[in-house]
DNA sequence: AATCGTATTTGGACATGCCTAAAAATACAT
DNA sequence: ATGTATTTTTAGGCATGTCCAAATACGATT
C-alpha cells in the first residue's frame, strides 16, 4: 500500500463513498488538489486491488477492505493528533499537517502503544472520533449552532472548517471543545448570534456559527 | 529534499564520505541493498544539487550542506529509537525498522519536542551518540572489546553489530550497556574469552567480544 | 430528438527512482 | 607494458504518480 493509495482512500472517506453513495472524480481532484485525470488513473488502479468499486463516469466507493483500511489511516491521524496536543503540547491548529505524515508510519505496534499511552481517547483535538483497531467509531451526536433556535443551549463538540485560521480566532475569543453556549438572540438582519458562553456575553458572525458543532441541552 | 536523497546522504555520511575519504559506487549500493548504476544516477543529481562532491570514477564525499542535512537525519533516527524504548516501551532490538521511517517526518519542532520530553539525550539506545540540533555530537571513547588485554577492565558503551539477533543475545545472556566487564582470561584456540560481568563469570566468543565497545577504565 | 455545457476519460508526456545489459575506465597481475 | 578482472558508467526500459489537451459521455434544456 502506497502513501498515495493511502491518501486516496481517505478522502473517498471524508467524502462518504459508501456502497449507498458514490463519490466523483472531480470531488476527489478537487479535495485532493490534483486533477481528475489523475483521479481516473488512480481509480482504475484501485479497483484493480480491490479496494473501491468503480463504474466509469459513475464514480467510487470503498469497497470493505478499502473501508477497513481507510479507517485505519484515519485512526493513526487522529492519534498522532492526540499525541502531538497532550504529549507535546503543540496547539490544534498545529498538528493537522504532521499527522497527514504521521498517519502513514507503518507498525502496528507503534500506533498501539501511542493509544495505550494516550488512554485510549475516544475523540481527537478537533473532536473528531477515532476508530477503535478494529474499526468501530461512534458518530458523535451533533448539530451547527447555526441550526440552533434562541434560547437554546449546547454543549461545543467540534469544528467543521478545521483551518489554522479558524481554530486560532476561537482561541482568541476563549471557545473551547466542551464549553456550554447558550443562544440568546440571532439579529434577523444578518443572522449573527448573540451568546453566552464562560458566563459571559458576546457576539458571533453566522458564519462562525456555521462552522461550530453543538450537541443540545435539555 | 526527497526521501532518496536523504537515504543516500544518510548512507554516505555513514560510510564515512567526507572531505578526505571518498566513497565508492560500490560501497553504497551495497549498503543500501540496490544496484551501482542507481547510485551513479544519484550521485549525479545530488552532485547537481550541491549535496555531494562527485568526480567520475572516484567516488561521492558530502559537501557542506549535504553534512548538515545527513547529521539531521541521523539526529532524527536516533531521537526517535531513544523515544520508542523511553517513552514506548520498545526494545533495542525493535527500533530501528521504525526510526527508518520516521526520521523522514519534517517538522523542526516535532522533533524538538521529542528532543526535550526525553531531556536531551546524548546517546541512542545502542549507544551511538546524537548530533545537537546545530550538527555538534561527541564521538565516544571506545574499542572492541576483543581488542583488549587480559586482566583490563572497560565499561560497555556501544555495539558493532545492531542486527535483531545479536542484541536479544545480549539481552538473554544479561549483557547491557553501561555494564563493567574484566576480561579474565583469554583462549588460545579459539580466542574465546572468559569474562567476569555483573559479579558472575562467563564465557563469550571473539565474534561476541568483536561487536561489542566498550570503554576502558584505569 | 437534437443541442449544449459540464464531467470524465483517453492518449501522450514528464519526473523520480529503480533495473539490466553492454561499454568504458580503472586497478591489478604477470 | 600488456592483458585480465573489477568497478563504474551509459543506454535503454519499467513502474508510479502526476499533468495537459483532446475526445467522449452524460444530463439538462429545448
Ligand atoms: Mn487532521
Ligand atoms: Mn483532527
Ligand atoms: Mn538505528
Ligand atoms: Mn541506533
Amino acid at each position: 500500500m502506497t502513501r498515495a493509495e493511502e491518501n486516496y482512500l481517505k478522502t473517498i472517506f471524508h467524502l462518504g463513498g459508501s456502497s449507498s453513495h458514490l463519490v466523483s472524480t472531480n470531488a476527489i481532484a478537487e479535495q485532493m488538489e490534483t486533477k481528475p485525470s489523475s483521479v481516473t488513473d488512480m481509480a482504475k488502479k484501485l479497483a484493480e486491488k480491490g479496494l473501491v468499486e468503480y463504474t466509469k463516469y459513475q464514480g467510487v466507493s470503498l469497497s470493505k477492505t478499502g473501508l477497513k483500511t481507510a479507517l485505519s489511516i484515519v485512526r493513526k491521524h487522529r492519534l498522532w493528533e492526540v499525541f502531538l496536543v497532550e504529549t507535546l503540547d503543540f496547539s490544534w491548529d498545529e498538528v493537522h499537517e504532521v499527522a497527514e505524515q504521521l498517519e502513514h508510519i507503518k507498525s502496528e505496534k507503534l500506533i498501539d502503544r501511542i493509544d495505550s499511552l494516550l488512554g485510549y481517547p475516544k475523540f481527537d483535538p478537533h473532536g473528531d472520533p477515532i476508530p477503535s483497531k478494529d474499526g468501530v467509531f461512534f458518530e458523535r451526536e451533533q448539530q451547527l449552532l447555526s441550526e440552533m433556535k434562541p434560547g437554546s443551549t449546547g454543549v461545543c463538540v467540534g469544528v467543521k472548517d478545521t483551518s489554522s485560521n479558524f481554530l486560532k480566532f476561537l482561541d482568541k475569543n476563549k471557545i473551547a471543545l466542551g464549553d456550554t453556549i447558550e443562544i440568546v438572540e440571532i439579529e434577523d438582519f444578518d443572522q449573527s448570534l448573540t451568546i453566552t458562553i464562560n458566563g459571559q456575553n458576546m457576539s458571533i458572525s453566522h458564519q462562525i456559527a456555521n462552522n461550530l458543532y453543538v450537541k443540545k441541552q435539555e
